[in-house]
DNA sequence: GACCTTATTGCAACCAGTTGCAACAAACAT
DNA sequence: ATGTTTGTTGCAACTGGTTGCAATAAGGTC
């Protein structure tokens, strides 16, 4: 079974209808490997299903991401990208002051996971998280500059 | 010497200038204990020093926030809270579905914290995080709709 | 297949936040 | 004090995303 059609399967099986606008938004995610912004999903849907409003597609995709079938991400880039949620996951650590993106992996956030899920119950969605702070290059050049609280 | 002026002092030092507009923002953040929306902020400002237009608001915060003294928080809440950077911190899980809050303490994190300082050089701003996932009441509550991948 | 219920869509107005640019004013030098 | 430099502001237009509501259509029932 192609995977866009198991994952209209999960829609329906947690009680939500099936339209052709929350398919064509799906099988596009389904069909990319990368990020996807809102606007770069709307175009793609329109080649292939032209009557879809800018509504639906956000409202779809705030449903997938709350059936944990896809990722929302701020990578700082002033819009929200959106992708397949995979198994296994990457991080990513976001600098402030260059902007820099760096990626890591998955494995850094179990321990917290974890400690999340035994302590509080709660089972967090740390899948494709974005850490902002300052990487070892900028902390360097700030170190130079700030002369803070030496009075 | 008063709170803000240390704060003023900072901003300086990291050879920013110091307008009456900056001044008033973070005087009126200083003042607050709480949570600020930037509309509050702007509110607020304008009682003491009326021309300040929201432009320079954001821009003000999202300085204070490169510099580390004011914390920037997306709660879910469809608008940023900011509020003075203090020690020690505590950070929020926020459930999807409910949309409850529930704050945790700063420790938590701590070894993430090092780990992501020991093995990228990456300085993390940890402090007042915002974690989305699923509260265990609502986990129940999902697990028995969700009859999935279960064909 | 026709009917009914109610979730979903389209639309237009709206909201929080950002941006380009000309006018302005802090900070520094003279 | 006055002038110069350049970082900062105000403004108005813009962007990404959200919302209220009437119209529509998915999915179930007979």
């Amino acid at each position: 079974m192609p995977q866009h059609l198991e994952l209209v399967q999960s829609l329906r099986d947690a009680g939500h209808r099936l339209t052709p606008q929350r398919e064509s938004v799906l099988a596009v995610i389904a069909d990319s490997d990368g990020h996807l912004t809102a606007e770069e999903i709307l175009a793609r849907v329109r080649q292939r299903y032209p009557y879809l409003n800018k509504s639906a597609v956000y409202r779809s995709l705030d449903l997938l991401t709350e059936l944990s079938l896809v990722n929302q991400t701020d990578l700082g880039h002033g819009r929200v990208e959106y992708e397949l949620h995979r198994h296994p996951h990457h991080h990513h650590l976001i600098c402030r002051h260059c902007k820099g993106v760096q990626q890591i992996d998955q494995a850094v956030m179990n321990s917290l996971h974890k400690k999340l899920e035994k302590d509080f119950g709660f089972h967090a969605d740390l899948d494709h998280f974005a850490i902002f702070g300052t990487c070892h290059k900028c902390r360097a050049r700030a170190a130079k500059s700030a002369k803070r609280h030496t009075h």
